[in-house]
DNA sequence: GGCATTTGACCAGG
DNA sequence: CCTGGTCAAATGCC
């Protein structure tokens, strides 16, 4: 089978941490006989368990074909390596190009900054084509990602990444004494007291506009507002692609599963319900 | 003034 | 020729 990087990489991390949940569930039967600490650890453990099954079905799906753009970008992302022979890069993808897709409930937030770089109204939708680009796209990141509503679905986004974020884990944290980066993680169920986009820049991450974060599910202003709706919470000044977002964390590997699991009932700002919505 | 977003125009693929 | 993707000038915000 072959996955994309981002892909493969997804795959180990939840391989790891379909491993973790379950030394987890070891040790607190060891510690108690029946405790729901155990039904948590064993759904995390249904969790990555259905979402390796998701990847490795993508991936048999897709094939060994590799399109001359997808090539490009790999060969280019290749530190110092001179450029593969053959055609230029095409400065535009072509229609239907192979993407990394994704559909989420009421965010686009995945924890890269990301900038806005255009808007098309597309036949046959009713909201417009959003067109993003990594933010740090000036140090060579070539990815980008476009962003759809889903048609009967309003409140769903059809997000489809392509290239790779060459950029990956040049974030660093703020200078401390500065707030907590926004940690909520708005998937769209419980977001009946969300507030119009002039109370986004709050607390001590209000600077920039890139967007990081979360958006709000206000489907009130969806209606009137078809650019304004998609301006997210930013992460601050962050000169790297990651969003300082605890989720991102622990798909970074860096102690996520710890800060999670301290913590069983409200992990790092999810609630327990929202992993239903992966399920 | 610098930076991000908006939006119309341009361009290339199908 | 139509449509989708990108560019770049204009505009707005901090």
């Amino acid at each position: 089978m072959t996955l994309d990087a981002p892909a493969a990489v997804v795959l180990e991390l939840m391989t790891m941490g379909q491993q973790s949940a379950a030394h987890l569930g070891d040790l607190l039967r060891a510690a108690s006989p029946a405790s729901p600490q155990q039904d948590l650890a064993a759904e995390i453990l249904r969790c990555c368990g259905r979402v390796i099954d998701a990847l490795k079905a993508a991936a048999a799906a897709s094939g060994p074909k590799r399109k001359a753009a997808e090539y490009y970008q790999e060969t280019a992302a290749a530190a110092g390596s001179p450029p593969p022979p053959g055609p230029p890069p095409p400065k535009r993808r072509s229609r239907g190009a192979e993407a990394i897709k994704e559909v989420t409930s009421g965010t686009t937030v995945d924890g890269f900054i990301w900038r806005k770089y255009g808007q098309k109204d597309i036949n046959g939708h009713r909201h417009p084509r959003l067109y993003y680009r990594c933010a740090h796209k000036s140090q060579g990141c070539a990815a980008t990602r476009r962003v759809q509503r889903t048609r009967d679905q309003p409140a769903e986004y059809e997000i489809a990444y392509y290239g790779e974020h060459t950029c990956r884990g040049a974030w660093q944290p703020p200078p401390q004494g500065g707030a907590p980066p926004p940690t909520v993680v708005d998937f769209g169920s419980n977001s009946v007291d969300a507030s119009p986009p002039a109370s986004m820049s709050q607390g001590g991450w209000s600077s920039a506009s890139s967007e990081v974060g979360f958006e709000f599910d206000a489907q009130e202003w969806w209606h009137d507002t078809a650019a304004a709706e998609e301006q997210q919470l930013v992460g601050g000044a962050a000169p790297g692609c990651y969003a300082p977002d605890p989720v991102m964390e622990f798909l970074d590997g860096c102690g996520g599963w710890e800060a999670v699991l301290g913590d069983p009932l409200d992990l790092g700002g999810l609630q327990l319900q929202d992993f239903a919505t992966f399920q």
